[in-house]
DNA sequence: CTTAGCACACTTTTTCTCTTAGTGCTAATT
DNA sequence: AATTAGCACTAAGAGAAAAAGTGTGCTAAG
């Protein structure tokens, strides 16, 4: 593919992008100095090579996916940040005073706004989280609140519903057991080793270890599932200000997919690149583009993710979670 | 108005809120038995009263907003719960291992489900709830997770950075005494306690009261605005499936606000009764009604309302609501 | 290799017509 | 006094046809 003609792909693609209408060749002479014929030709080259699509026999031509493809890996240039942006994101970065995952979300929310794409970021809260401490608080005679703290800071708590045959008083002597031998367990490990290790260990004190263990095992039981549902969208419905979301049905099936928690929780990766997957390439809706990539500072790790039209500014979205990458992870 | 006025009026509501469209004069003649005439004079009076409009000169006959209100508040009958409806509230009411708050989640749930309206419960957590507990569990040299229980059996918890002044053991010892002074206060007092009631009593102990004390209203301030973003959603979306919600631009509007946290909020009431706000009634949006109550249970107090268009199932929604209401305040 | 020229393809917009579902009004009927 | 039949009239919706606009492919010439 001769010099003109990547220049000529990468124009047909940002002029894509930028003005959501099919290409023609008349469109084009000017920049190139050549008759629309020359670009038509070079078009049905690209076309045949499978970069350009058109819409109907006699329209302009559109990028295939093989065409942003193409384009994300040889013809983009990273965007620089504008001035304005910058100060934003730096404002939240250098205010010292923010948790770590707290920064990082209102930094992907800003990132929403600025490109009208939506954004996720998915703490994974991983199971080698450590747990710190375990306390029991009662409510009343009937409701016990257990909180769990994790050596990331994460704090989970279920409120459990005290058996009639237990008492206040046996749960709170159990819990120092508990904690004593259950901190510094990674989570993942928690209900095993409560189960194998600890139900012994209850029995030598407690008459109804069999019941107190049971539970334990209920109130810990819900944590790993809540773990993993930490997801957070900056900005969820910005992408429908795209104009290709104009349409009834197109506007609730993304909204549906946004709303589909399992679907969201799919986009979690552990790349440490930045990765873009366009259109099929992604499992999520093959109308999209999803660009993403995971963030690991001291053990906590999370995805960050964009998702847009497949007519996405690719070089500023990726411009702008490299600079948020980078930052955070030193 | 006549009998069969207010029949006609019923009819033509029950018909609209059924069919999606303007009803016109002839198919209600059977039910009346009498002639298309009949009823055009009988709808031209109802419409000089201001219960019905038309959408153009010759069209059939919509209701208006007052319609709807004479509706709901003269005319309509309370409808029974499906057997099968039924069923699915009894089933999760009677899980005793459910606390309260799931339940009713839950139900709102089913019942957005059943009717394909928005669900909202409004966890109040009202501000004399009840400062049961509090915590600092120390993550690592830099930072502290303060976790905060109340006597219903809310957590709240907030990672704080420990400035540089101030040691970990000083934060520990400190929040000893701030536990023993401060359990037993209402959630609204307790910054203002802080303030005037705690730091002499720190003082008396701690050379570095001040910096401990602002370390602990940092800790504290944000309370109060989580505590109020409480709000669960039942099938957020469902409303969608309306036929009113077949342009983007209606579509984008409903969305835009249902992400609305402000928005959302201010449906709160502490109203006893079912009230039903019809279009301009309420301020979340003109084309909706929302009909809502509160619901108190030992203190723990919130709003279950529900969002649909002004063309909705009253006699449905009010019974659902009804049974909820009663069930979970029992 | 480039370009001018032209026929052709498809979409979009506009215009016009016809049909349909309803109304209001008047005069006759019960 | 209330009901009804009859009729003229209105607006929306569905198609069809025409017109305009945008862009292509191909051929032949530079």
């Amino acid at each position: 593919m001769g010099d003109r003609q990547n220049k000529l792909l990468k124009a047909i693609v940002e002029s894509y992008i930028k003005n959501v209408k099919p290409v023609g060749s008349k469109s084009l002479c000017e920049m190139f100095n050549c008759s629309s014929a020359t670009i038509r030709n070079d078009m049905s080259y690209l076309e045949e090579l499978g970069y350009l699509e058109k819409t109907h026999t006699s329209s302009g031509r559109v990028p295939s996916e093989k065409g942003y493809n193409y384009y994300v890996e040889n013809l983009m240039k990273p965007k620089e940040i504008t001035g304005e942006d910058f100060m934003k994101l730096q404002t939240i970065l250098n205010n010292k005073e923010l948790v770590l995952t707290d920064a990082i979300n209102k930094c992907m929310e800003i990132i929403s706004d600025i490109t009208n794409y939506t954004s996720i970021v998915l703490g994974k809260n991983s199971n080698n989280n450590i747990l710190k401490q375990i306390s029991i608080i009662p409510i009343d005679n009937k409701r016990v609140v257990a909180v769990l703290v994790t050596n990331t800071g994460h704090v989970e708590n279920k409120q459990v519903i005290i058996p009639d045959d237990i008492s206040i008083k046996e749960i709170v002597k159990t819990c120092e057991i508990v904690n004593k031998s259950l901190v510094g367990t990674p989570l993942n490990e928690v209900l095993e080793k409560l189960e194998f290790e600890i139900k012994p260990e209850i029995a030598k004190t407690m008459a109804k270890y069999e019941e107190l263990c049971s539970f334990f095992y209920d109130a810990f039981s819900d944590f790993k599932e809540k773990n993993e549902d930490d997801i957070f969208f900056g900005g969820k419905t910005n992408i429908l200000k795209q104009p290709e979301y104009n349409e009834p049905e197109k506007i609730k099936e993304i909204i549906s997919k946004l709303e589909n928690i399992e679907l969201v929780k799919n986009i979690e990766t552990d790349d440490k690149e930045i990765k873009v997957y366009i259109g099929n390439e992604n499992n999520f809706d093959p109308d999209t583009t999803v660009i993403k990539t995971s963030y690991n500072v001291n053990g906590e790790v999370g995805t960050l993710a964009i998702i847009g039209p497949k007519r996405m500014e690719y070089d500023k979205v990726v411009t702008l979670l490299n600079f948020l990458k980078n930052y955070i992870e030193r």
